[in-house]
DNA sequence: AGTCCACAGGAAGGGCAGGCGA
DNA sequence: TCGCCTGCCCTTCCTGTGGACT
């Protein structure tokens, strides 16, 4: 289109973007702010925690190793935001002249101990050609150069290993071993290591050496009770909506919803950043109590949608085969299930697993949150698992039906209703 | 106390894919 | 490129289990 085209058709008709940009917004700054990434200039409640691992690292600033460090917590206690805050509060303490390296990983992302050695010997490495590859190398070489590249920087790094946890549940704990001993082939720098754990018990899973050398200091986060959620929303909110943006409930009710979970922020945060994109979306410029409710029933869909759409067919078959069965009854056993499942995978032509894997398969739903298994004994009924759908059946359904891996479904479903017991 | 049911879940091993190193 | 190694997914085989029933 030319040049006139495109002023005529201005004329004519309005811009699609419009009405979102002459309403105004809510906000009065970024809302990058309400995200999990952000890393404000003060942390409430979390004081005393500051001040623990500022005891421990401040040995750093001496020219000692600080005590490696493991810091436990459930999702949303602050223990990842107190470690990058006292990193920063390091970095500016420079009157002793000493300095610390923080290196920050998140096993969940470098997820082997390769990648994670990888991950952390590139951050000193400015020419790319003479980087670590993602794979190829033997581990003893990336640990080499690994070794190497953190003497010659001369100075104290502190390794931080953010959901440390999942790491040793997949891979172990060779490279939690590698890294606490690593300091025997350190001349001229040392190396601490602090690492986040939402797991209490992963420690039962490390070698005792491991063990001892790396829970020299422990730090445990308790969560946020509503009353202190809600300060934590009020420093917040501050920052990013204007005086009149929230109703005096809205604050309250995020607060309230997230210590019922498990006191988790960050899910205060984002019930609060979704309820008011909700709010301006509809062009409104305050955020409203139902805001927050639909903002709780968004999230959790999302999750849903998230989880179901990850996982593997055959348990993407086995969650539609629970589905079905629980719109005639909402409890079940793995007996009933693996008879829906079966005949689901006759249907549409797909070898079924065996009631053995599938039981497996019936566990891992449990703990993705996806459905509630537990055993018990009937006598001489036998001894099963009852199971009972954790998300609504209509919706999970709806969801599994679009997926392409299952269209097929859609073409037998009638045909089951008839087949099923 | 012994029997029975319907599984739970451990152990061992097969098949396959992908990474590693010569 | 090729053989070896490792991890993952799955099956087969097996023993163990809790509680109603006899």
């Amino acid at each position: 289109m030319n040049e006139h085209g495109a002023v005529h058709e201005s004329l004519i008709r309005p811009n699609v973007f419009e009405k979102y940009i002459s309403a105004g917004s809510l906000f009065k700054s970024d809302r990058e702010m309400l995200r999990p990434s952000y890393l404000p200039k003060s942390l409430p409640h979390r004081e005393k925690e500051i001040d623990q691992m500022a005891a421990i690292i401040s040995t750093g600033l001496r020219g000692d190793r600080p005590s490696n460090v493991l810091v436990f917590g459930k999702t949303g206690t602050g223990k990842t935001a107190t470690v990058k805050f006292i990193a920063n509060e390091a970095s500016r303490a420079h009157s002793t002249g000493r300095h610390m390296e923080f290196v920050y990983v998140n096993c969940c992302e470098a997820d082997t101990n390769y990648s994670v050695v990888q991950f952390i010997v590139n951050k000193f490495i400015d020419d790319p050609e003479e980087r670590a590859p993602y794979n190829g190398w033997s581990m003893e070489r990336v640990y080499s150069l690994f070794r190497e590249k953190v003497d010659a920087l001369k100075r104290l790094v502190v390794v931080v290993l953010d959901e440390l946890d999942r790491l040793v549940y997949k891979a172990g704990d060779d490279l939690l071993y590698n890294l606490s001993r690593i300091n025997d082939d350190l001349k001229h720098s040392k190396l601490s290591i602090i690492g986040i754990a939402n797991d209490l018990k992963f420690t039962d899973f490390l070698d005792a050496r491991v063990k001892s050398r790396l829970g020299e200091e422990r730090i445990v986060f308790s969560p946020y009770d509503a009353a202190e959620l809600r300060d934590i929303l009020n420093a917040r909110a501050e920052l990013v909506f204007h005086a009149e943006s929230l109703v005096p409930d809205v604050i309250p009710l995020c607060s309230a919803l997230a210590a019922q979970e498990h006191g988790d922020a960050r899910r205060a945060l984002e019930l609060l950043r979704v309820a008011a994109e909700s709010a301006e979306r509809e062009g409104r410029k305050t955020v409203l109590s139902d805001d927050v409710y639909r903002a709780k029933n968004k999230i959790e869909l999302d999750t849903v949608t998230e989880t179901l759409r990850t996982l593997p067919y055959q348990s993407k078959l086995l969650v539609l085969s629970i589905v079905m069965y629980a719109e005639k009854r909402k409890i079940m056993t793995t007996g009933d299930i693996y008879a829906t499942y079966h005949s689901l995978c006759i249907s549409i032509g797909v070898q079924a697993l065996t009631q053995r894997r599938i039981g497996d398969l019936i566990s891992e739903l449990d703990m993705l949150g996806l459905v509630r298994a537990r055993v018990r004994s009937f006598g001489r009924g036998g001894r099963t698992k009852e199971i009972e759908l954790a998300v609504p059946a209509a919706e999970t359904r709806d969801l599994l039906v679009e997926d392409e891996l299952l269209s097929s479904y859609k073409n037998t479903r009638a045909k089951l209703q008839t087949t099923l017991i």
